[in-house]
DNA sequence: CCTTCTCATCGTCAATCGCCGATTAATCGC
DNA sequence: GCGATTAATCGGCGATTGACGATGAGAAGG
């Protein structure tokens, strides 16, 4: 388990890879719609919302934390969730980075005339 | 393998987590940034840049290509691989949206004065 | 034609994912 | 305290992922 190959690729790679993967399943993107559209951070609603099982949600609401996507309060017996600002922030932040490396490469490729590759 | 919860999403949850999967691992972000830096699409160059084999780098590219976010052109005895501009608008498009939606709630927060959620 | 070079594909393996039911933990109302 | 409610965790399963070496397919060059 020593030597992973993930150690080879900067952190930022990492991190936006993270995010990305976190970003990877449309149960989790249904999630995070659901917690924006309600401003109101509802907590186990989500449940009913999904076709998935109590501790399927509970999991991907997990992956969500662990990345800083969401917050989790506890409120007596339940728990609220709600997106988290600061990950979020970090998050287009890294996403317009690689954005904008892509379209400026892509905005050479039209003024080049080619429509694909310039080889 | 029939009957997949997947289908209980919305089409573009699934779409952009589908995107987002694709972007979820270091190897295939440096991959689209190697591209990206290079307007000149190379092929197999790429392999010498990664700590990865060739048939490893190959697979993630043709994921990135399933995808759309990647372009391989037949060049002789070698692939000239490059950014797909279509697919790189439609992933930003897709992308924007998810920000929009998220950001505007954690603004909603931010007026609330509640440093996180408001239950 | 045969060799060489480049890349895709195959087969394999361990590890991870996604899902579930069942169990545990924690809190509130009584 | 006790039961009820809510959510996290555990254990297990089939499927997928990520990695590799080895093999296969196609085009250039001799």
């Amino acid at each position: 388990m020593a030597l992973h190959k993930h150690d080879q690729f900067t952190a930022e790679d990492q991190e936006v890879a993270a995010l990305a993967k976190a970003l990877g399943h449309p149960a989790r993107i249904a999630i995070l719609r659901l917690l924006a559209a309600r401003q109101s951070c509802i907590c186990g609603d989500i449940v009913q919302e999904l076709p998935l099982s109590q501790s399927t949600v509970s999991q991907h609401l997990k992956e969500l934390k662990a990345v800083g996507l969401v917050r989790g309060d506890i409120d007596g017996p339940r728990v609220c969730y709600c997106l988290d600002a600061v990950g979020w922030a970090k998050t287009r932040a890294l996403f317009a980075d690689l954005f904008d490396q892509t379209q400026t490469s892509v905005e050479f490729q039209n003024q080049a005339g080619a429509p694909g590759c310039a080889c």
